[in-house]
RNA sequence: GGAGAGGUCGCAUAGCUGGUCUAGUGCGGCGGUUUGCUAAACCGCUGGAUGGUCGAAAGGCUGUCUCGCGAGUUCGAAUCUCGCCCUCUCCGCCA
């Protein structure tokens, strides 16, 4: 969430953000009034409870100078007093709560770069790379190829399972820890540190990194515990230093994060996300870093950059697209995603689908969380969180099957995943 | 999962028959004295969150909260009661 301090000194920046986000500016109003209520009633409050700890003290006084009549007669006036206090605090609470769901829903303040528009229809295609395959056989999409190589059993999966459920087997399996083990490779060289997180969390780490929509639409929940199935590493990584203060000169943290992922995806989906395309369970290599909030966006460069990096490597044709005003999350300033080129979707005809998301989310994160960070001369200050997918499994996957077919029905590796693959460098060749 | 022990202001510990605990002590940290320099010794200082107020600011004054978390008893809780979480030891189970 937004720093309530921030918002207190800024409204007119927040309003002014938040109506590029097509979001009511009558929020930022409403949080500052619910502020101003709750500091009125916490002043009661303490007021009270001033007089509480006054006169309790007076009465130790009177007990010991053996006054009993005078303490008997004070701690009856204080009955009172304590009834008031727990009224008071009842709505001290009350108007916490209500000022804390305000500020949340309140979007972080978009960085100047981001473009103006609706939706998901009107981001901006940054650029293109790489060459679009020219087939000249009738193409096969990722579900007949994966069929037919014995790589993907999605009839099982739905019985077992339900919809949106997979085996991936054989050469798919190890294309999956190939992709993997890559992307660590490339992530390591360039020293970030790896971790492997908790697959669940709690409801208090959980809720610094995702927004309130998202438990719901996304987040599976165990059921009779405290507990929650991460929807991706980034949600036990930005909670990694919760409540903490960190040191400037550990900073910049660069983190490789490895987990599984699973999201519920709840809504309606049409015929382009089936197969593997869209699952509840996939496997990601995330990238994390915490910097200074002078840094940031010098590593949102540099986290897109090693996502590209990976995708030219795998030679995957992609484009480069900036999230625009009206998709961009509420905790997102910025945010690039790299669309792969997947032959089999739209009909066959082909279409760029996401497969990275970069973000700087700057200190959004790190205020719920409570993250800071000290610098040199003593003072702490919130620090920037971004993240980035550096490579899941499934969707590359989809990507590489598709884009690499051949007219005999094989499927060739890319040769940067060949140290990796076991010496194969073609699927399904006899 | 069972039994026991424990979680205290950076770290380590005291307190736990309710009111001089507005939490003591040691270490660490900061400042100083001594010193050619370092160390040692000695002296002084020493948390966090949040509200009010004064101030241009640095900061000052002041209130409240903070002894794992939450609830309760009480005029008053680190201290008593209940629930939960976590750590350690032993047992059981298990890759």
């Amino acid at each position: 969430m937004l720093d309530l301090n921030f918002v207190r000194k800024n409204p007119d920046a927040v309003k002014a953000s938040e109506k590029r986000r097509h979001h009511d500016p009558k929020l930022v109003a409403q949080v500052l009034d619910l502020d101003e209520q709750w500091k009125r009633e916490l002043k009661v409050v303490e007021e009270l409870k001033h007089k509480r700890n006054v006169v309790s003290e007076e009465i130790n006084q009177a007990k010991k100078q053996k006054k009993e009549e005078l303490a008997q007669k004070k701690i009856k006036e204080m009955r009172e007093v304590a009834e008031n206090i727990k009224k008071s605090e009842e709505k001290v609470n009350q108007l916490l709560e209500n000022r804390t769901k305000t500020l949340k829903q309140l979007g972080n303040i978009l960085h100047a770069s981001v473009p103006d528009g609706k939706d998901d229809s009107e981001n901006v295609e940054i650029k293109k790379v790489g060459e679009v395959p020219k087939f000249n056989f009738p193409i096969k999409d990722h579900i007949e190829l994966g069929q037919e190589l014995d790589l993907i059993d999605l009839d099982t999966a739905a019985k077992t399972s339900g919809a949106r459920f997979y085996y991936l087997k054989n050469e798919a399996v190890l294309l999956s820890q190939a992709l993997q083990r890559f992307a660590i490779d490339r992530l390591l060289k360039k020293g970030y540190t790896l971790i492997q997180t908790p697959y669940m969390l709690n409801k208090a780490a959980l809720e610094g990194g995702v927004n309130l929509s998202e438990f719901q639409d996304t987040i599976y929940k165990i059921e009779n515990e405290d507990l929650y199935l991460i929807g991706t590493s980034e949600h036990p990584l930005v909670a990694l230093k919760k409540d903490e203060v960190v040191e400037e000169k550990e900073l910049p943290l660069k983190i490789c994060g490895v987990s599984a992922c699973f999201r519920k995806e709840l809504g309606a989906h049409g015929r382009d996300d089936k197969g593997i395309f869209r699952v509840h369970q996939f496997n990601k290599v995330e990238q994390i870093v915490y910097c200074k909030p002078e840094d940031s966006y010098q590593f949102f460069d540099e986290l897109q950059k090693n996502s590209e990096e990976m995708f030219k490597e795998l030679e995957l044709p992609f484009r480069v697209v900036q999230i625009c005003t009206g998709d961009i999350g509420n905790k997102q300033a910025l945010q690039y995603d790299i669309e792969a080129w997947m032959p089999g979707q739209n009909d066959k005809k082909g279409s760029y689908r996401e497969v990275t998301s970069c973000s700087n989310c700057t200190e959004y994160q790190a205020v719920t969380l409570n993250t800071k960070f000290m610098r040199q001369n003593g003072e702490k200050e919130y620090l920037h969180i971004l993240n980035n997918t550096a490579l899941t499994d499934t969707r590359p996957i989809v990507a590489i099957l598709e884009n690499f077919q051949t007219k005999s029905g094989t499927v060739k590796i890319p040769k940067a995943l060949w140290p990796y693959m076991n010496g194969i460098k073609e699927i399904g060749r006899k």
